[in-house]
DNA sequence: CCTTACTTGTTTAAATTTGAACAAACTACT
DNA sequence: AGTAGTTTGTTCAAATTTAAACAAGTAAGG
């Protein structure tokens, strides 16, 4: 069980520092970052809630709250989906996509000062391995 | 930065399963669980709140909040500190020790079959020996 | 003593998260 | 077409979390 503790202290710590960084210099939550990175990835910079649900692995209303947040912030815009009338898309506006281009450096540098930076690559190899086939086996499209 | 996404993928999946296995079957946060597996294990099976909120990376107001609930239940009760007119422990009651034996196994069965048995038994070295040296590494105790 | 600084646990208000209930829209099958 | 079952996104109330403010107690040094 010293992999269980550790995972449970290490999952604790790391996203405690990762949403305080976020919040204090960007005043965005985690999610809505994580929000943000989906959209800019993705084509034409747009997103279903319900899949937006599942790649951040929270509830459909948490979605609908913070899409709410990022909406009146002007960082994301909705569009309702041709084709299925109920299916709504979110979509990352032009604003959003310099917020996010803002927000990164310093997203990046405190993931690596939190995460990254503390273990060698073998460790990293590892831990990203592991974490991964976790990841996958856990995904409930099986 | 597949090591990071596996990472939040991971904590979020397993930390769901984990919250729902024990609020279903046995009623109980995460938080409260882990509080009374922490008292369990301490001497006299009690803990000052300002340790308890370390030991489970919380905030104090956190800690206030889940040990009045679990008061509330009887599963744990308040014992004011001598010497320390200020300090308050957190005392596991004989109720919440039947509680927490009640709710190991299937918490265990929980934990083993979302990430334990998924692995190799390498992997799960080299994972805790990952994650071991990143929560030793962000404990504010440096 | 005394006063300055820190620690402890709680309270408070605000933000967030969740699940359940819901209405509307889609699907599949007859 | 009809209908039973599913999916979608939102709303709602309740539970939880956090930071900040607070009151009470402790510690250190003059």
């Amino acid at each position: 069980m010293a992999a269980w503790n550790a995972f449970l202290e290490a999952s604790h710590r790391v996203g405690r520092r990762v949403e305080r960084q976020l919040r204090d210099q960007q005043g965005l939550s985690h999610p809505q970052y994580e929000i943000l990175v989906r959209l800019a990835e993705a084509p034409d910079r747009e997103i279903r809630m319900t899949e937006l649900a599942e790649l951040l692995v929270t509830s459909k209303s948490g979605i609908t709250y913070q899409v709410g947040k990022l909406e009146s912030a002007g960082l994301v815009r909705r569009r309702s989906c041709s084709g299925d009338e109920r299916g709504v898309f979110a979509v990352l506006t032009d604003e959003g996509m310099d917020k996010l281009r803002s927000a990164a450096p310093g997203h990046v540098e405190i993931v690596r000062s939190s995460l990254i930076d503390l273990l060698t690559p073998d460790q990293l190899d590892a831990l990203g391995d592991a974490l991964g086939t976790v990841a996958r086996r856990l995904d409930p499209r099986d």
